[in-house]
DNA sequence: TGCGATTATATCGTGTGCGATATAAATATG
DNA sequence: CATATTTATATCGCACACGATATAATCGCA
């Protein structure tokens, strides 16, 4: 009977927990440059894939609840990146749509992607594989949660 | 020349962040009986694998600074899973030992690795060289940052 | 020896995340 | 058609995480 946990470099949880705060700092002073965090850049990614949506469709999109979406969405209409307006049709909805300045802002970001892209490695198929790995094991973990 | 992001579902970092994230969701139950939050976790782990460490030594270890460990190891030191001192030999260090509490722990925190293991997949091997796969992009990513 | 530079931690302000709870609009049900 | 339930957001409190800055101890060098 091993009553030993695992050292750190053999937890699977630390690996991710490492490459996320990695990857965040590589985004980080690239995003500032567009004047985004990077859960901003996530909010972002989701309205360029697709404008309009409702508040709770985001938090699907990104696995995040509207506590932590509300105050997100607020700073980032006060910094001019998106509208959040009452549904008319459903008053307990708000839709969060791009502004201009949203919209206009994809243009720079494709830049952000493919620098990170290139950090990642020299490998574009090696990085699909690992993606979707990474991806069915979350699937798995969820599963199980 | 596109001038388009790629869709959420094929950003490798948004991939890295929900794993992540579920990862986090799989343990918060998991900890919570034991008194533990996820960082406070691999604070634990990273004593359990080498007691008496100074916090710079801690933060290097899980790649935290000192305001975010500061904090952290306050709580976990109000919780009595470990004890702060400075060092006499040196009265800017602070050395973390574990608490006889804290070191009891360890027997609780296998059941939690076996629980968290069983429910990453049923294949250890694939597993592990996921993981590996995992800290090789967070070496091209750090060094790339 | 003295004092500027370095080192180890701590503090502050802002921005996520989440559990718990609140609020208001829409829907279901008797 | 009135009210209980459900649904969509919002609010609150606490715990990370980090950039910037502060503080105190130690070191280095004239």
């Amino acid at each position: 009977m091993t009553r030993q946990t695992l050292p750190l470099d053999q937890q699977l949880c630390f690996a991710l927990y490492s490459a996320n705060h990695v990857m965040g700092r590589l985004y980080r002073p690239l995003l500032a440059k567009l004047g985004l965090t990077y859960p901003q850049y996530l909010v972002m990614l989701a309205l360029w894939e697709k404008d309009n949506q409702p508040v709770g469709a985001l938090g699907q999109a990104l696995a995040l609840e509207t506590n932590t979406l509300t105050p997100l969405l607020k700073r980032m209409e006060g910094a001019g990146f998106l509208t959040r307006t009452r549904n008319p049709e459903d008053e307990r909805s708000v839709s969060i749509c791009l502004s201009e300045k949203g919209r206009a802002l994809e243009v720079d970001a494709v830049d952000v992607g493919l620098c990170v892209s290139a950090a990642a490695g020299d490998d574009p198929g090696a990085i699909d594989l690992l993606r979707e790995e990474i991806k069915a094991l979350t699937e798995r973990l969820k599963s199980a949660s």
